[in-house]
DNA sequence: ATGCCTTTGTGAACGCGTGCACAAAGATGG
DNA sequence: CCATCTTTGTGCACGCGTTCACAAAGGCAT
């Protein structure tokens, strides 16, 4: 997951947990499945083993938003669907902007899921000019200078920011001053903005590091608990002669002691 | 975030916990920046800062990898920057797959966040025979055919999916036999992986409806405390196909609020 | 009606993660 | 060599999130 909101202390929105939220995305991705498949209702079980989570948690989850279920029977689809969609703030129409469109930002304007949930793309805006005008999934790519005149023209209030890092922090800057309140910022970079502003983040490359650091503690225990690290030096530091000289055993003596020196 | 493994309890690996793992690419991140300007050494709190997170959490992060640091100095940019990256496996080479190159696959195959940091592309493929042959990114897109055997001829063992959600898990099975142990899903679809096996998610349009809720929470409070529910009672089981049936736009527009049944 | 069977909703226990606050460690200057 | 000052490393407490396990609730058959 590349995730993490800014701010807040973890408050517990209008009572509902942080982590109950961010799950019932997943919760309505699958009960759309089964409407569509008209299911009339659906019991914890099912529904937790379709959305990949336990079933006791589902169900505390649901217990969050109140009770909308029938023992003995399970929970009705439609109803179900309704109730999640209206706490997310589904039912209602959320303009967006995307800025910087390269290979992502066109991605991410070409990706079905958003307009199908509510989400509707405003805009898409990048700083080259030679952008301008261009068509990207039907609709022109305007150019920065008017940021500030869409973003208040549409009301909108969620930016999405796939521009290059060095730009992220300025443009964040400027979707904020107009009005914006959430950002989902997809450019390696933290961002900074002022209270009251959320920002989620999405991070390819991290999400990568973390599945190869399970690959490697994976492949270091199958192969008699050698060392995790072939001890293959790379480039970088041998520096730090001190420590690393001294032969500091590293936390659990898997540091090859053997330093490049 | 999206992000979220597959199975294993939480168990810490090899005693890192799994929220210090998360952290630790940031950490990387900011000491790369540091390390490219060259500063030799940094606090806990300068770089706690750098990488949007408390201090004193990063402290403790960082003890879990051993004692790196001098007590009234700092850390050592450059030996830190080692350190981390060994922890992570990113001294070795891991060469990747992407699978899917639509839109989003070929946004994942340019972008640079993976070749510097020790992942390596090394293929592309797609099952569109029409775009087998076809450059993207410097790559020949090859075919599903082939996938089996590029897996196992490049000892890949991380396989990143950008397929659409109806291929995901067919393409997923198929890693899997292939070999591949670590996953990146960019699909919206739970996959089911045999035990040893990592997924992590990532989730455009989830991250966005976390977003829309505190969106609308925050709409909600400013406007007078509006209660969030528009105090629908809903007893036993009435609304139920009432919610439907009232012409209830659908949460999202695609569902159809008109139930065949 | 009555009893049985299924499934929800939740009280309670537990474990992980976070943040505080401080003692220990080392650098630095006299 | 000693005093002072900075910054790390960590013991501890607290709160959130997860999971178990079960009583309550409703459907259904008899």
């Amino acid at each position: 997951m590349a995730t993490g909101r800014t701010h807040r202390p973890a408050t517990r929105s209008r009572g509902i947990p942080e982590a109950t939220v961010a799950r019932l995305p997943l919760y309505l991705r699958a009960l759309t499945a089964l409407s569509e498949r008209s299911v009339p209702t659906v019991s914890s079980e099912e529904l937790a083993t379709a959305a990949g989570v336990n079933s006791a948690k589902l169900r505390k989850d649901f217990s969050y938003l109140g009770s909308y279920g029938t023992r003995g029977v399970g929970y009705d689809v439609e109803y179900l669907v309704y109730q999640i969609s209206r706490e997310l703030g589904l039912t209602q129409d959320w303009p967006v902007v995307i800025v910087g469109i390269g290979n992502l930002g066109a991605a991410l304007a070409n990706y079905g899921g958003f307009a199908s949930r509510g989400f509707r793309v405003a805009a898409l805006i990048d700083a080259d000019p030679a952008m301008a005008g261009k068509p990207v999934a039907g609709l022109p790519v305007r150019h920065t200078d008017e940021l500030e005149s869409i973003i208040t023209d549409n009301g909108v209030s969620i930016g999405v920011i796939a521009t290059p890092a060095g730009a992220a922090q300025q443009v964040c800057d400027r979707l904020v001053a107009a009005g914006v309140t959430s950002i989902l910022n997809f450019a390696p970079t933290v961002l900074s903005v002022p209270e009251g502003v959320d920002v989620r983040k999405v991070d390819l490359s991290i999400e990568l590091q973390i599945l190869a650091f399970h690959e490697q503690r994976k492949a270091g225990e199958e192969s008699g608990q050698t060392a995790t690290t072939p001890a293959q030096p790379r480039t970088g530091a041998p520096a730090r002669t001190a420590a690393a000289a001294v032969g500091r055993k590293g936390p659990e003596g898997d540091v090859p002691a053997v330093m490049p020196a």
